[in-house]
DNA sequence: CGAATTATTGATTCTCTTCAAGCCGTGTGG
DNA sequence: CCACACGGCTTGAAGAGAATCAATAATTCG
């Protein structure tokens, strides 16, 4: 069945890593990234293989249902990971952030769709190579097994939030885990950039556009944070804390 | 923050592998757990940091916050695996049934809780020694880390659920994937067996148990199922099917 | 058998959705 | 420069689906 995926322009800019350019070992996300157990060696093995692949705002990396031929880390950016019902309605799985690996939960076909939030760099392989040099690399497959094991908890947080959250629970638990995850990229700051539109959180809490809007208003109104342009300022940490109550 | 977490019993039956008991090499759940990945010997030298573990009905396995000093191999029966909020609201995170291993998800301490709801056989591992083996072991580490991977895939397929279905379509959707679930263990059947109460339905699916009991009444009435003491036989499967589109 | 637990069903309430209108920042072209 | 359109966001009013409250029925278990 088609349904229409929105934008999906795929004039995305390619570029084969040559020698002038910076490689793996200045890698601006190496620390934060799977690579950060690679050796000075291995990361030239896997450079080797490593194509550098650029989105604008609204661009697909790859749409669900695609074969999933390729696996990625993300450099800079942030992408918006969605599945789809054939009626069209939508959920977003999650964001991906730079540091961030897409392939861990692949079959032979991509499940979700990547979508560029802003201007994103990430870096591609190939997804049989890539699986040929995890399987070579023990300690390499160590850390994507670590990285998934990671993801699940991170799923099973969500699936919690979904099921047993009011509205203004679930929208305070996600500015929060927001901050915390541009915490861990260095970004830290009380003032929360959101790279996604509402109807993107929307899609991510299980609420209705509307409803995050009221619930981000309600939270201004009572002082809890400070909606600001592109973003919000959490000015009562607390009590947001106490809403989100893990 | 204490919260009440049901029955507790901890008087489990706990036995160390003897040469009189059948061992790893005729366990029943072999081909349909991580050890299928096993050579014999591998296998023996597993079997020596083993001990199987016998649950009954309510007892529980370990629980949320505890230390996480084990990992478990599921032989026989069904546990659930629940997340408590400090105001008691429940989450049913999933249900592990034979052949399931526990401790993927695994941090320092439980996530989660495991209570069996029936009689439950386990064979347990002290973490630290299972991760030597794992360690040392790339066949059962690329074993367990397809497992995470798929066990990635059905949260996500939960969120979806959670986020973005009706009661209806959760039930139903419910009762389809348990059936494959059973199917994929060799109890194969239209009538599918439900091991769990409809509490545990209910705190899986994100619903009251009222309304999990709605939805079965509703399906019921429109002959798609047909309830039945301690299961439900699925008469209309292609009608639910439709209703949990996927 | 009788008590306790679990499940079903009904009546009512409430949270979130749906529908609808208006606002705001941005970009565009006359 | 301003009118206008457009997309994204906010806000209000009405409606629906599931929760809650309450009572009864069915099972389980001692």
């Amino acid at each position: 069945m088609l349904v229409d995926t929105g934008a999906c322009e795929r004039n995305v800019h390619l570029c084969h890593h040559g020698r002038s350019e910076p490689g793996c070992g200045d890698c601006a996300v190496r620390p934060i990234s799977v690579c950060s157990v690679l050796t000075l060696p291995e990361l030239d093995q896997l450079e080797a293989l490593s194509q550098h692949l650029t989105l604008d705002k609204g661009q697909t990396l790859f749409g669900q249902g695609e074969p999933a031929d390729f696996v990625f880390n993300v450099i800079e950016g942030c992408l918006r990971l969605t599945r789809l019902l054939p009626d069209g309605r939508r959920q977003v799985m999650g964001f991906a952030l730079p540091g961030d690996f897409l392939g861990l939960a692949l079959q032979e076909r991509y499940t979700v769709s990547a979508e560029a939030l802003g201007h994103v760099r990430t870096c591609r392989f190939d997804r049989e190579d890539f699986a040929a040099v995890t399987e070579a690399n023990a300690r390499l497959l160590k850390s994507l097994h670590d990285r998934a094991r990671f993801e699940l908890t991170l799923a099973h947080d969500q699936m919690l939030l979904l099921g047993r959250r009011t509205a203004e629970e679930k929208v305070a638990a996600f500015l929060l885990s927001l901050k915390d995850r541009f915490a861990r990229i260095g970004h830290n700051s009380v003032t929360v950039e959101l790279p996604m539109g509402r109807q993107d959180m929307a899609d991510y809490l299980g609420l209705t556009i509307e409803t995050v809007s009221r619930m981000l208003s309600r939270l201004d109104r009572a002082h809890s944070i400070l909606l600001v342009p592109g973003g919000v300022r959490l000015l009562d940490q607390d009590r947001l804390e106490r809403l989100a109550a893990s």
